[in-house]
Formats: structure tokens, C-alpha cells, sequence
RNA sequence: GCGCCAGUAGCUCAGUUGGAUAGAGCAACUGCCUUCUAAGCAGUGGGCCGGGGGUUCGAAUCCCUCCUGGCGCACCA
């Protein structure tokens, strides 16, 4: 629909320059905006305000030379200058219609557009270390980095989801560690714990089951750190499922040193090839301060261990091979001192950093009815997602989670997401689809039919107001999921259903859809049906379910 | 000290290639159920867009500076 609003503009501009009335040949990019009045008109564009300079005429004057060209087109019912110099176009009825009969053809597909052009995008998000549970700040990640991969995905991109493993390294040493003091110390054994020991319940409770698969024989540490990742993951992975997320791709840190293919020491000897690695005091080092880190970082340590950076070099590497023009990472904010590192690498191994985007994730802040749920700012870190899923629902939990731009800390009130009434947003939401398919149930009782197909004839009986408002609102919908796409912020599209929603209950409580008027009665259904759709796949999009009836 | 993110209505936040009178939800107050779900709707009040400079026809938006808050500055991951 920009589209071929951008063609009549551009159309009429060059009309004007044929005409001799303008001499720009500067190739603008034309602006379109929906403005914020409906006195503005459906589009406006501010063209004549940026020729201005290169016109050196007033942009009024411009604009009076471009509406003609503009109120040509058959779409546009009127064209107006306003202002300092806006063109406000206000579209025909009929053209409005048309757009609504196209939604509905559409159907559940309305909302694929082919902005991505099928690019290869690849998603890494959650990938929470397999020594604990997953707590709410990897449950908003979760949620972040699926709702993004399903906007994506809308938008035209190849996406791939993947959860990357740290299988390898220090806190899965100290895992399997723990794991060993846990099954001594239910032999009855006296044991000392370190500080780097994982201590929660879900240790002893993988003891138990190391126990009662392989017995008591001796074993080592190895062995238990083994059991207990797989253990781990295995809880990781149910939660996720629960929480209605499913990688394409679990991605294990190991599999990069394994042996024979030790692509981090291949990477490593490449670096080191190219002149970007060096030795100093016994480690050695990645000159990322060529490519805008502040400081060099190190990959193999003094003590012979290579780092989590080192593996991360060939990681990204790697994504970079498996030939992902996207590379989207989703991070919590603690670690944004992280990325200029990774950006390094990027561009150490001559690729656009521009391909790399890290979304962050930052903090939430658990409230019940308004106060603070634990002692300190990171209560996040000590309460489960699984506690929150199982307490408000997974609808609620996701749909609060994608409530915010992710890099705007949260408040989660877990009162208010149980609450089953309009203050709760996610009940609002789904509870106008409810409405819409209960009108849609009653007119079937009645034996009212809907058309096959649909065309302008059979939608002229909305000429409300607040019905143009809703079918113009339905028409933005993919313009919210490209910009959605294109920022990485799945929170426009939660917005928008709110929005829509938001239009939808007031027209329900003033207006009767099934009457006697059977034209009328039929046009307004298939408008309900349209905001039952779109609202079912906005919701969809966030991982939240529609219901039909609440 | 340096870096990143933020500061918009009482609260939580939208507002992104600079646009017209800065928006929404909640909370508060006042109304609305013989009618498709009142789990809803209508109305009212509410703002030096953190402060100060600058850029220009125009700034919440861009630049500089200061203040405040969060986070990060490992041979941890």
C-alpha cells in the first residue's frame, strides 16, 4: 500500500518537472507518515518541505504544484496542503474497502510480507549455561528471541533459532563437581563445598538421578559433569517447550574443540597467521584493539586453558560459514561490554560487523501488586521462569515479557498478569478475539451465510467512522511488522494489537453486528473477522494463544 | 575515571531515517448492563519531554555539556 502511495507522489513529481513547474532532479526518497490527526489525511508527506533548498521557493508553493498530480490518481479522494507545507492525502472509501476485501483474501497469510527477500537470518538467544535452572531474566530473553525469529520470519527472512551450549569450560567443571560432593555426601560422607559450587536443590535432586541410572560404582568427575549437563539440558529444554519455544538448533561449545576438528585452534592459528594474535606474559592475546575494542583480549590463558572469548571467536566464525547474512544475538544487558570484542572478530576476519546485531535484554523486576517481590534489584536471578509460567500462565508470562523494548528494564506484576480483567493487557487483548468469534458463533446459530468472495459491493455497509478507523488500522499491519523486523522490536507488534484491540472494544459496545439488516450484518462480520485474524496473528507472532471463548 | 543504556502525565511506558496542538494504559473522579461476553464502554482532570547551550523554516528526536539512575570495564562465563 506505501507502495503505491510512493508511486503516485513520485509520479507527480515527475509530472511537475515535465511540466517545467519544478527543476529538482534530486532523487528523494519519498517520505510517507500516517499522521497522528485524522484531519491530516490517511498519508502525508512532507516532500515539499525537504525541496525547499533546492527549489529555493516557499514549500507551500511547491506543494500546490504537486497535489494536482497527486489528485489525479483514482485511489485519492482529496489532497490538501496544510501546514508548513504538508501534502495530506485522504484516500477514497472505496480504495479502503478494497484494502479490507485484500486482508480477508489474504487470511491467516495477511502479515507475510517479502522484506527479508528470504535473506539466511540466524537467531541465537537464550543459550543460559546448563549449571542451573533457567530464572525470568532468560525467561524474557526466551521470549525476546522467539517473538523476534517469528517477526522475522513474517518479514521474509530463512530464520534459523539456535541455543548455544556452554558445554565446555570452567562452570561445567564446577557442575560436575558439585555433582560428585552431592552423591559422596548421600553416601553419608562429611564434604566441604567451594565457592564456586553449585548448591541449589536440583543438584542433590541430579545426584539422585545419577544414583539410580549408574549406580554408586566409583566414577569421575568427567562422569558426573556428562550426566549432569545432559541433565540439565534435558530440564532446560522442557521448560522452553513449555514456555512453546523449540530451537531449530541446539549448538554445543564442545563440538568447536572436539579433538581432531579443533576449529577453536584452528581459528586461533589463523588469527595468529594473519598477524592479530601475539604472546605476552605467558598467555596469548587477539589484537582487538585494531578493530575498535578498548583494550586486546585473551584467548589462551596463561595456565594453558583457552577462554569462553576463544570459543567464541570460532563460534561466530561458524555462523559466518554456515553462510547466515543475519546474525542476531540475544544478550543480557550485563554484557554489552562484550560486544565491541565480538565485533572485533568480525571484522579481523573481514566481514561487515553491520551483519552482527545484539539485541539486549534487560533486567525484570518482579512485582506482586506493586511491591517488590524479593529483597534486591536482582530478584529476577532467584525466582525461576518455570515459578512464574506455572503461577500466571505462559500467555501472560510471554506477552508481559514482550510488553517493553527489550533494552528498557521491566516491571512484571504477577497480581496484575493473573488478573482477569481490562487493566491486564494480555486479557484485553484476546478477550476482543473471544467477543468477535462469540458474535461469529451466534450469527451461525442464526443461519446467516458469508459470502465466498468478498469485493467492495459486499463491504459498503461500513461507512462508520470507527469502522474506516479499524480497517485503517488493520492496513498498518505490515508496516508494523517490517519496522518491527527491521529494529528488532517485537514490542511494536504488542503494541499494535493493543491498539487494535483497544478500537475494537468500543465499536462492540456501541455498535450491534447482527441485526436485521442483513447487508449490514454481513459486512460488519467479515470486518470482525478481519480484526479476529489479524489480532490471532499478532498474538501469534508474540507466542500467545487467541482463544475463542474465555 | 572510561564505556553502554536510560531520564516523557501521580505510576508504567509509546513516540527511530527531525515535522503540524507530545500520545496510550493504569491509578483517581463521574456515568453506562431487559440488546452479539460489563473479563467491557463513555467522559473528566493531569506535562519547563532531567537542566543548559547549539544546529534550522521546524528538535522529545541530531550535536555539545552538566545532573541523576542502571549496567559493564578479568588470563570469569
Amino acid at each position: 500500500m506505501r507502495a503505491i502511495l510512493k508511486d503516485i507522489i513520485t509520479g507527480a513529481l515527475n509530472d511537475a518537472i515535465a511540466e517545467g513547474l519544478l527543476k529538482s532532479t534530486v532523487d528523494l526518497s519519498v517520505i510517507l507518515e500516517r499522521p497522528k490527526r485524522d484531519k491530516f489525511g490517511d498519508f502525508s508527506t512532507n516532500l515539499a518541505m525537504l525541496l525547499t533548498k533546492s527549489e529555493g521557493r516557499a514549500p507551500r508553493m511547491i506543494a500546490e504544484d504537486l497535489i494536482k498530480g497527486i489528485t489525479a490518481s483514482d485511489l485519492v479522494e482529496r489532497c490538501e496542503v496544510a501546514g508548513p507545507g504538508f501534502i495530506n492525502i485522504f484516500l477514497k472509501r472505496s480504495y479502503w474497502l478494497s484494502t479490507l476485501a485484500e486482508i480477508l483474501k489474504k487470511g491467516e497469510g495477511y502479515g507475510n510480507i517479502t522484506a527479508g527477500g528470504n535473506k539466511p537470518v540466524q537467531v541465537e538467544f537464550v543459550s543460559a549455561n546448563p549449571t542451573g535452572p533457567l530464572h525470568i531474566g532468560h525467561g524474557r530473553g526466551a521470549a525476546v528471541g522467539d517473538a523476534l525469529a517469528n517477526i522475522l520470519k513474517a518479514a521474509g527472512f530463512d530464520v534459523t533459532k539456535e541455543y548455544y551450549i556452554n558445554d565446555a569450560g570452567r562452570q561445567v567443571q564446577n557442575l560436575g563437581e558439585s555433582i560428585g560432593l552431592r552423591i559422596k555426601e548421600l553416601a553419608g560422607e562429611e564434604v566441604e563445598f567451594g565457592d564456586n559450587h553449585y548448591k541449589g536443590d536440583y543438584i542433590i535432586d541430579i545426584a539422585k538421578e545419577y544414583i539410580a541410572v549408574c549406580g554408586t560404582d566409583e566414577a569421575t568427575t568427567e562422569d558426573y559433569k556428562n550426566f549432569a549437563i545432559k541433565a540439565m539440558l534435558g530440564r532446560i529444554e522442557k521448560d522452553l517447550v513449555d514456555f512453546g519455544i523449540v530451537f531449530d538448533q541446539w549448538f554445543s561449545e564442545r563440538s568447536l574443540c572436539d579433538g581432531d576438528k579443533d576449529q577453536v585452534g584452528a581459528t586461533i592459528a589463523e588469527l595468529t597467521e594473519k598477524g592479530l594474535a601475539f604472546d605476552k606474559d605467558g598467555a596469548k592475546w587477539m589484537r582487538t584493539t585494531d578493530f575498535g575494542d578498548d583494550k586486546d583480549r585473551v584467548l589462551i590463558k596463561a595456565d594453558g586453558e583457552r577462554t569462553y572469548f576463544a570459543s567464541d571467536i570460532a563460534y561466530h566464525r561458524g555462523k559466518i560459514r554456515r553462510g547466515f547474512t543475519k546474525i542476531i544475538n540475544v544478550w543480557g544487558a550485563d554484557h554489552h561490554g562484550y560486544e565491541p570484542r565480538i565485533r572485533a572478530l568480525f571484522r579481523a576476519f573481514g566481514h561487515d560487523d553491520e551483519m552482527l546485531r545484539v539485541v539486549f535484554i534487560q533486567l525484570v523486576a518482579l512485582l506482586r501488586d506493586g511491591e517488590p517481590v524479593a529483597m534486591g534489584k536482582r530478584s529476577g536471578e532467584f525466582v525461576t521462569l518455570r515459578q512464574v509460567m506455572d503461577e500466571v500462565g505462559t500467555d501472560a508470562c510471554r506477552f508481559f515479557f514482550l510488553m517493553r523494548k527489550p533494552d528498557a528494564q521491566l516491571d512484571f506484576d504477577l497480581e496484575l498478569a493473573k488478573k482477569q480483567a481490562s487493566d491486564n493487557p494480555v486479557f484485553y487483548v484476546q478477550y476482543a478475539h473471544a467477543r468477535i468469534h462469540s458474535i461469529a458463533r451466534l450469527a451461525k446459530e442464526k443461519g446467516i451465510e458469508l459470502p465466498d468472495t468478498i469485493d467492495v459491493a459486499t463491504l459498503v455497509g461500513l461507512e462508520l467512522g470507527e469502522e474506516m478507523a479499524l480497517i485503517k488500522h488493520l492496513a498498518a499491519f505490515e508496516d508494523v511488522i517490517e519496522k518491527s523486523a527491521q529494529l528488532m522490536e517485537p514490542h511494536k507488534v504488542t503494541f499494535y494489537i493493543q491498539e487494535l484491540a483497544g478500537l475494537y472494544h468500543p465499536y462492540y459496545n456501541r455498535q450491534r453486528v447482527v441485526t436485521d439488516d442483513k447487508a449490514q450484518t454481513i459486512a460488519r462480520l467479515l470486518l470482525c473477522r478481519a480484526v479476529a485474524q489479524v489480532i490471532r496473528r499478532g498474538l501469534a507472532l508474540l507466542g500467545v494463544s487467541a482463544p475463542e471463548s474465555m
